[in-house]
DNA sequence: GGAACTCGCCAC
DNA sequence: AAACGTGGCGAGTTCC
């Protein structure tokens, strides 16, 4: 049956390289049916119980605007069609009645009305009400969403992949892989809906900068590798220096009460330049992003991070800009000409050829612009260690007759509901699996893999995860 | 009355 | 020359 179907599905076209691909999604097809059917418990009372309240929270929000000018304002627009969750009618009382300035525009360039474009005008009363109401209302569908899904309070979310077209996966009623994290409040509030089976206890492990790793896979710049390979390395605290013109960032001092600043800094770095550039962001945004960081970083030495700025001559957004453009030329063509050069000759072989080919032995065709180009087979491939390692897990537990069983899959995470007992064997065997036995599997891995683990407690929800060491 | 679209927002 | 990659989904809205 399988060689059937693989000889159906190659077109009579065998390559070897198609022939590892289609076993990949062959074998993780089965491993994510499986982590379909065990799906997740879930608190269907306390759902209903948080929607009531979210309820009573987003009506005292309401009540509050209807007596601010701007609520008085919509009312008179509007009257019984008001509705505080119509974009389209904000959108107009902003920014046609009140005459507020735009600082935002939608895709199709009219004036954005989400929460980032509205910050810029909280100092008008009713604007932070606003986007309170719609994080309870926003937070309010997640919850309808998981009850409605939900059969006799168990959860089966679908793991796709026939979606993506970079040969990731995706992940549908629910969609398991966008559950908040971030936002601590939120997070809290939903994971806090979710548990493992009965007895179990949820166990999440992943991939460390994977997507970094893989990309090393196919440009090899030694600069890089080495970021991956040395631990004495650090390139996000690297970058932080170097676009914040510091002589010391120790990324110990993450968190610390006493200099919060420096994670900041170290996050800013991360998110708002290195990744943004990886993906194909330009100076003048990144700029625009760090500079909002910046505003009251207090640094080591006790000096405002703005002072410190100003000392050395990049005190305002233009002249801060001149200087991250001069990171950004630094950044490729000195850090990481290797992965530079290879962004271009990998775009050109895709010009030339009509298609590009990952190391699993996918490929993709299709009209793509040079950003979709590169990044693609490094975030399908990230994705596909991540596979193999869940399907590999998925039969040792099996093959083994263990009782922990597959939960889900986020990209580069997988969960489990782990059977207390065994936490000792089994989380150890993952991690070899993980960063050990791919490497015999996959030959072109060029750097060291690691795995981060969290774990809830025995019959507890998800929020309550907690890192713990392997 | 449903399909298709836009927008906003969550994740990696 | 232009300027952040990949998804799913709910609400509101418009099209047919």
């Amino acid at each position: 049956m399988y060689e059937r179907l693989k000889e159906k599905i190659m077109l009579g076209q065998p390559r070897p390289i198609m022939n590892a691909a289609y076993d990949l999604f062959h074998n993780g097809t089965i491993a994510l049916a499986h982590a379909e059917l065990n799906g997740m418990r879930i608190d269907v009372d306390y759902c209903v119980l948080q929607q009531k309240k979210l309820a009573k929270k987003i009506r005292k929000e309401e009540t509050a605007l209807d007596a601010t000018k701007m609520g008085r304002l919509w009312e008179h627009i509007y009257g019984t069609k008001k509705n505080y969750n119509a974009d389209k009618q904000l959108r107009n009382i902003l920014f046609s009645k009140m005459k507020l300035k735009s600082y935002m525009e939608t895709d199709s360039g009219l004036a954005s009305t989400k929460a980032e474009a509205l910050s810029y005008h909280d100092a008008i009363e009713g604007i932070k009400g606003l986007i309170r109401r719609r994080k309870y209302a926003k937070v309010n569908t997640t919850f309808e969403g998981m009850i409605r899904e939900q059969v006799d309070g168990i959860l089966h979310p679908f793991f796709n992949l026939n979606t993506v077209k970079t040969y990731r996966g995706s992940s549908s009623n629910i969609n398991f892989q966008n559950i908040p994290n971030r936002d601590f409040e939120v997070m809290n509030m939903i994971r806090r809906a979710i548990y493992p089976l009965p007895g179990y206890q949820i166990a999440a492990i992943d991939y460390g900068s994977i997507e970094v790793g893989t990309g090393c896979f196919y440009h090899k710049d030694p600069m890089m590798m080495k970021y991956v390979s040395d631990k004495s390395t650090n390139m996000h605290r690297d970058m932080a220096m170097q676009l914040f013109m510091l002589d010391t960032l120790d990324k110990e001092h993450k968190g610390n009460e006493i200099n919060p600043g420096e994670n900041a800094l170290y996050q800013g770095a991360k998110g708002a330049f290195v990744f943004a550039q990886f993906y194909g962001d330009y100076y003048v945004h990144c700029a625009e992003g760090l500079w909002k960081i910046k505003k009251d970083v207090m640094l080591k030495n006790g000096t405002l991070l703005e002072k410190h700025l100003k000392d050395f001559d990049v005190g305002t957004l233009k002249k801060y800009t001149t200087h991250v453009k001069e990171v950004e030329t630094d950044f490729w063509e000195n850090r990481f000409r290797i992965y530079n050069q290879w962004k271009e000759s990998f775009y050109q072989e895709y010009l030339e050829n009509g298609y590009f080919d990952m190391l699993t032995g996918f490929r993709c065709q299709g009209v793509m612009n040079q950003k979709q180009v590169c990044n693609s087979p490094m975030q399908g491939t990230a994705f596909h260690l991540l596979l193999w390692s869940f399907s590999e897990v998925d039969q040792w537990l099996r093959k083994n007759k263990m009782k922990s069983c597959m939960m889900g899959q986020i990209h580069d995470e997988m969960l489990l509901h782990l059977w207390p007992s065994e936490r000792h064997i089994v989380l150890p065997k993952i991690k070899q699996i993980m960063t050990e036995s791919i490497r015999e599997k996959f030959d072109w891995i060029n750097v060291p893999l690691s795995v981060d683990a969290d774990l809830s407690g025995v019959d507890r929800p998800w929020n309550e995860k907690k890192g713990i060491e392997i």
